[in-house]
DNA sequence: TTATATTGTGTAAAATTTACGCAAAACTAT
DNA sequence: ATAGTTTTGCGTAAATTTTACACAATATAA
């Protein structure tokens, strides 16, 4: 058997873009690096994969050590391998991306970082590493992942009432919808359960509150999903 | 600046699924391979990639070498990590796929492989590595891909008649469509250009040759294409 | 010349998408 | 209280898109 050592070998990475909506905006959470190669400059949270560890291992174990985020469901995005990315040699990186509640974490700079933070994706600093391209190629995937797949389930609260829904669609979509036609569409799908009504405390019509169903959910992913709104 | 030393590093290969089409026939391009591990077994063409190479280009040389393709367009599939996915050691493995038109390429085993051929992509044998699941990726990625972007383009002859194009589409997505509505969708996306005749030598009414008009086509695909059959 | 197989074009029915009307619910201001 | 305001839930008609076919045209074999 022909041996590994006849090769050198490129180091290898994984990045994460972890998105985040609050406050009607989707957000990017971004790292600014205590050292070198880009010491005091933004760049998505990443660090270099170890050999018994799976890429979402060594990803799982980054965000944790260095964002304080823990068990996010990623997604693999692309790998990148611009031969110059990395000042220090060959270092080839493995995206991966994720949905979060920002409500639900509580991000903590870990030893490595000056400061982690969320940053507006359309407002993000200029990135050390290809970090940019990076991130334009996780923000092209969310806008088309949201055709095809309901994802309001990671950003949102439990409860949510439809304008809340539709508000999310509209931002990543950079759209606006027809709220009536919005309803019709949302509930055809047959994933919602109504489990109560908001007082919002304002001059209004109270809103209904939904929930995802995981089950029906699940259902609809495994059965081929058309999510197109 | 600190050192990439400190890492220990994976080997990277780099994996290709080549998909070509004849004869109403989806087929994977296979190489046995000569020596350990997997010696005598079918895989994906793939190798080593060196440091100075990009992904793209490490795939080319190796196509080349081992196969005798040359010069086809390659798209990124997905990256895979199972950490003993390679007997060696811990070996990850970048996918790459292309769509070729086999009629144009002459097939040359390379000196470290027993054979190369076509296969059916419904009756391939059991492959080694992991390059049944990369396979399996890869098939999905076609049947996704044509729905968003024209793609006999690089599958079929130069010219073509409306019913070759039909099929080809009718066997990736394995259903059948209505020829006159088939023909319709595509005559509105304006990609094709009539140029000729085909006399068929049987007892019916020849067919219209097309070609694709390749300003038309990427024009349709920078506007943000939806190709949607 | 006639029968046959396949092709190019058109058109009406069915289904889906879009646009919008309107009453109900809760709160504010008077 | 009561009228006015804002947002919500539900419904419906118009516009558009998709689907299902009809039919004549063209070349060849018999």
């Amino acid at each position: 058997m022909e041996s590994l050592r006849k090769y050198p070998k490129p180091s290898v990475t994984v990045d994460c873009v972890i998105f985040g909506y609050s406050n009607d905006q989707i957000s990017v959470l971004l790292l600014n690096r205590k050292e070198e190669p880009f010491a005091n400059t933004w760049t998505l949270p990443g660090g270099f994969l170890r050999l018994e560890e799976t890429f979402v291992e060594a990803a799982q174990r980054v965000l944790s050590n260095k964002t304080g985020i823990n068990d996010v469901f990623l997604e693999q995005l692309c790998s990148f391998d611009a031969p110059n990315r990395d000042p220090r040699g060959r270092v080839l990186s493995v995206a991966y991306f994720a949905l979060v509640n920002p409500a639900k974490f509580e991000i903590i700079a870990g030893s490595a970082a000056n400061d982690v933070q969320w940053f507006d994706w359309k407002n993000c600093p200029e990135l050390g590493f290809d970090h940019n391209e990076i991130l334009q190629v996780a923000i092209n995937r969310l806008k088309t992942k949201i055709l095809w797949q309901p994802i309001g389930f990671e950003l949102l609260d439990a409860q949510f009432s439809m304008s809340e829904l539709q508000t999310l669609y509209e931002t990543i979509e950079e759209t606006k919808f027809d709220r009536r036609n919005f309803y019709k569409r949302i509930m055809e799908f047959d994933i919602l359960n109504k489990v109560g009504i908001r007082k919002d405390g304002g001059r209004k019509r109270p809103a209904d509150l939904f929930e995802f169903d995981k089950n029906k959910y699940n259902t609809l992913i495994n059965n081929g999903l058309s999510f197109k709104i």
